[in-house]
DNA sequence: TATTTCAATCGTATATTTGCGATAAACTAT
DNA sequence: ATAGTTTATCGCAAATATACGATTGAAATA
């Protein structure tokens, strides 16, 4: 928290990062590709199509909740997960408003 | 390359956490930013304004570029760099794509 | 009740990222 | 030629991230 200075940009800055970090890994885009493509939630069943162990995918996981880009409820002994679309879209609109607001076709860029 | 199996993974799934990963530190954020808000190249004055130290922010800046979010030249003592919006749009693209796939409000879900 | 199953967490090893100062390389100005 | 600018790179230290096996806890089942 001292060396990497997260505290000197400002929370837009911050927000967009979190949001990238928590996708920047192949395994939790392929977590939540996996999810995404249910009608409902998944329950259980992820380990085993991901190439990784138990563990891992557990901590994955966690990492997606903490971003909200998943939401998770515990039935009986399993675990289910949904994506949480809010976020998705929210991270849509404010890449967008970032990244749209300047001239997308400038002749006078390098 | 062992311990992180990247190559366990599909192109694309590496191809979207590649580009989130080029985003998702503040820093890179906001040097984008400082770059995107302008009608022309940057050509120096981005390490003033950030609180790093510019062989720091020259790393960020290498990794931007390898990431093929910014483009770079050279104009005498100095290093000009330009948003790569062909990048920006084919991430927005093959993150939509990636995303829209599924239903978005689905009752069914947790 | 005892056993099995599922998933989170702990401990640990290794790899990667972040950050800075020092230096180098290349151009500019005196 | 010399001195000053600007930026990339090197070398290092510290922080984080990734991965796994082992363990734990809670629920299902025999």
């Amino acid at each position: 928290m001292s060396i990497h200075k997260k505290d000197e940009f400002s929370k837009k800055e911050n927000e967009l990062a979190d949001f990238a970090n928590a996708i920047s890994h192949p395994a939790r885009v392929a977590i939540l590709k996996e999810i995404a493509k249910r009608e409902t939630c998944i329950c259980g069943e992820i380990v085993e199509v991901l190439p990784l162990a138990q563990s891992t995918v557990s901590q994955h996981l966690k990492e997606l909740l903490k971003a909200e880009l998943i939401t998770g409820t515990v039935d009986g002994v399993k675990s289910c997960y949904c994506i949480n679309w809010k976020t998705v879209e929210r991270f849509e609109k404010t890449f967008n408003e970032f990244f749209k607001k300047t001239n997308s076709n400038n002749p006078k860029c390098c």
